[in-house]
DNA sequence: TCCCCTGATGTTTTT
DNA sequence: CATCAGGGGA
């Protein structure tokens, strides 16, 4: 076969598109032919590269974009390679296929329904469901949860698919632990299939496994794409890298852009040996490198390289500064986690004017410190990631209902509403309905005719049932000829969901309705932007979103974890909590190969940053409300320190440039434990005036002592009522 | 059936 | 310390 892109070949001319482009990244452009492999380093121009490179295509080289497929990994990257790309084109309709890797899968999966086996409306499945699903297998074979975690069980049925193993077929294996585990799994993947859902990892692994069977289908995703471009190919796991082989072909023109040093998912299934071995998997690859870097001082590219040149599994390769030099690397030792977050929101609020911060942690939840001292500073700040839009309790439900009226069959979705708001469907109602559907192997929602025709239930526990039933099946009557909009704000009504909510006068049901409210406006865009909305399109996008994909990007503060942090820029960038076991995290510290992921990840977070960089640190922390001294982390040591400038807090000593190698020994005496109850709050009446630390003043509605605990209920406007414990609260009599 | 309280339990990172 | 699943009371 010749290639089969010799027909589109045109004279190249003197294209605009190269101009401005250093030789490398014009190189990187002009070879579209074959394997390649991209070596991009942070800040190199990958993005510019990757949409130069699709328009050369469509422009110079008279390319259908619909012959072009690029995949990325977040919402977010595929959206801007194609709002880039689509303002190069100048345009020129765009119909390149641009799009995460399970977006991928699941339009593919949807067109091809029928060829892999898999009923037309399927619905995908979150972590929450896949906890839950996990959860009801295990009660189902009688295993407590004690013993048996529903979350590392999940993680180890993850790994196993992704690993390409049948743990299903291990049941007789000789380890109890294996066998048990393979019943799970085995009752996990009926739980799905009965529920015609599919998980993260069966959206690839399904399509995977329809590439590979189903020849016709094959070659006509591989007629159809005859450029395959490749985003983070760092981070591709097995089943990626399957997925794409089989569109590429054996011969095919497929592009992978990447940068092993920044592979930091791993624990996700992420093999970094796609990147390494590239070139004995794609024989003739050509391999080329963009080692220039714009985005970041001199200092602060000095310190990363340095760092990130302590590991052993790398190609290699020397980034270089194009930018003039700046200002040094800061470096702070904070005395405990709370002057830590000061020291970061006064410098955050001395730099204001210097263009947008992020404050980079290892884990979400230390995230709190720095949004209580950015609100006291009154700094507008924005959370990205964490707990999530879509993973809120009414924004899953009012899902769920969405889900129902798709497919009444989806089992989780039909028991999380059920019963809400309360409609006197309970515990044992719920339970016969499900023994029902096991023994007449129907669904619940079948189920519920049944209960009902055959009076299997007190007629009290069957009225509210058919009012269910008889409700859900109005709405799908009524659905078709809704707007999704509507749809959403029918069902809250019909439900009673919003009356529920609105009935509790709350500031928590305020905010919910508020979220709910938010929702409708999210369907309202969809509806608009979509080429062709539906409702099951649009439950599959929700499924995909994450919260870094939804962020407004207009708060000059934001906060999020180092992984979230892959593929963003900002001028300041303040790494925080760099301590050993918090980063490198104690669970990275065994082994030799997580720990270079560890440090990849630091690497990642410091190459974020265009002007300035501050690393953190402090000496106490705060762990499992215990109070415990820290060692700072084994990269700061690493980090060479020609560049870099150390600050402490108060008389506190800094670590020394010059003896690096010296183990920190903190003073004693950090921060005591928690006071006791102050004698000034024993005597606290509802109706008393307190003042809290981050929610101001407000009222006592409700004081109650649990031995020697003082308990109080206090409402503070703005915020809502919460209940505090005196000791720990930090209130003081106004 | 609902609601409140409680005791236990858990903290990595996420498409 | 915060959430949450599970138990007991109304």
């Amino acid at each position: 076969m010749s290639n089969p892109s010799a027909e589109y070949d045109r004279p190249t001319g003197d294209s605009s598109l190269l101009t401005g482009l250093n030789p490398q990244q014009r190189e990187a452009v002009l070879a579209t032919e074959g394997p390649v492999l991209i070596l991009a380093g942070a800040g190199s121009g990958k993005t510019r590269v990757i949409t130069h490179r699709i328009a050369h295509l469509v422009l110079d080289r008279g390319v259908p974009s619909e012959r072009l497929l690029a995949v990325t990994f977040t919402n977010k990257a595929a959206a801007e390679m194609k709002a880039r790309t689509e303002a190069l084109l100048a345009g020129q309709a765009m119909r390149s296929w641009i799009s995460t890797f399970h977006a991928l899968c699941v339009r593919i999966l949807r067109r091809e329904a029928e060829a892999a086996g898999l009923p037309k409306d399927f619905v995908i499945y979150d972590e929450e469901d896949q906890l839950q699903a996990v959860r009801e297998a295990l009660r189902a074979l009688d295993l407590p949860e004690k013993v048996h975690p529903p979350r590392r069980i999940l993680a180890r049925i993850s790994a196993g698919k992704n690993a390409g193993r049948d743990l299903e077929g291990e049941a007789d294996s000789e380890s109890v632990g294996a066998a048990t585990l393979a019943r799970v799994a085995e009752r996990y993947r009926q739980a799905l299939e009965a529920a015609h859902a599919l998980d993260f990892d069966d959206l690839l692994l399904r399509t995977v496994a329809l590439l590979e069977t189903n020849e016709e289908v094959r070659q006509g995703y591989r007629r159809r794409f005859q450029y395959v471009l490749v985003d983070e190919y760092q981070d591709t796991n097995r089943a990626q890298y399957e997925l794409i082989r089989h569109l590429s072909g054996p011969r095919g023109n497929v592009t992978v852009v990447g940068d092993e040093d920044q592979s930091i998912y791993s624990w996700r299934g992420a093999d970094i040996r796609n990147i390494l071995d590239f070139e004995a998997d794609f024989p003739g690859a050509r391999v080329l490198r963009l080692e220039e870097n714009y985005r970041s001082r001199p200092a602060i590219l000095e310190a990363a390289s340095g760092l990130v040149a302590h590991n052993e599994k790398r190609k290699g390769k020397t980034l270089r500064a194009v930018k003039p030099a700046g200002d040094p690397v800061r470096l702070h030792q904070a005395g405990d986690e709370f002057q830590e977050a000061a020291w970061v929101v006064s410098r955050i609020a001395a730099l204001r004017t210097a263009g947008r911060a992020a404050v980079l942690y290892r884990m979400n939840s230390q995230s709190r410190l720095f949004e209580e001292a950015l609100m006291r500073a009154g700094l507008p700040y924005e959370v990205w990631g964490g707990v999530g839009f879509y993973e809120r309790r009414e924004v899953k439900d009012l899902l769920a209902y969405l889900r129902l009226v798709a497919n009444p069959r989806d089992p989780l979705a039909l028991k999380r509403v059920l019963n809400v708001p309360p409609r006197g469907i309970g515990e044992r109602t719920v339970h016969e309905l499900e023994r029902v559907a096991a023994e007449r192997g129907t669904s619940t929602w079948d189920a519920l005719a049944v209960v009902e025709g055959e009076a299997l239930l007190p007629a009290r526990a069957t009225a509210p049932l058919r009012r269910f039933r008889e409700m859900l099946e109005a709405l799908r009557m009524e659905a078709p000829s809704l707007c999704l909009k509507d749809l959403l704000s029918r069902v809250l009504e019909v439900t009673g969901y919003s009356a529920a909510l609105a009935q509790q006068e709350s500031h928590e049901s305020q905010d919910r309705l508020e979220n709910l409210a938010e929702l409708l406006s999210a369907a309202a865009d969809y509806e608009v932007r979509d080429e062709s909305p539906s409702l099951a399109g649009f439950l599959d996008r929700v499924s995909l979103l994450s919260d870094v994909d939804k962020a407004r990007d207009e708060a000059p503060v934001v906060l999020m974890t180092l992984h979230s942090a892959k593929g963003l820029e900002f001028d300041a960038i303040f790494l925080v909590g760099l301590e050993e076991g918090l980063m490198p995290h104690a669970r990275s510290l065994a082994r030799g190969e997580a720990l270079e992921e560890e440090r990849r990840l630091c690497y990642v977070g410091m190459t974020r940053a265009r002007e300035r960089l501050h690393l953190t640190w402090a000496q106490s922390r705060s762990v499992f409300g215990q109070r415990r001294l820290s060692e700072p982390s084994r990269f700061l040591v690493e980090i060479p320190r020609d560049q870099v400038e150390a600050t402490a807090d108060g008389r506190l000593p800094v670590i020394s440039a010059s003896a690096p190698r010296r183990r920190y020994a903190p003073e004693r005496g950090g921060t005591p434990a928690p006071p006791p109850t102050p004698d000034a709050l024993r005597g606290l009446k509802p109706g008393a005036r307190v003042r809290h630390p981050l929610f101001g003043v407000g009222t006592v509605l409700r004081s109650e002592t649990a031995g020697e605990e003082l308990k109080l209920t206090v409402s503070f406007p703005g915020v809502g009522a919460k209940r505090l414990v005196a000791r720990f609260a930090g209130l003081e009599l106004v």
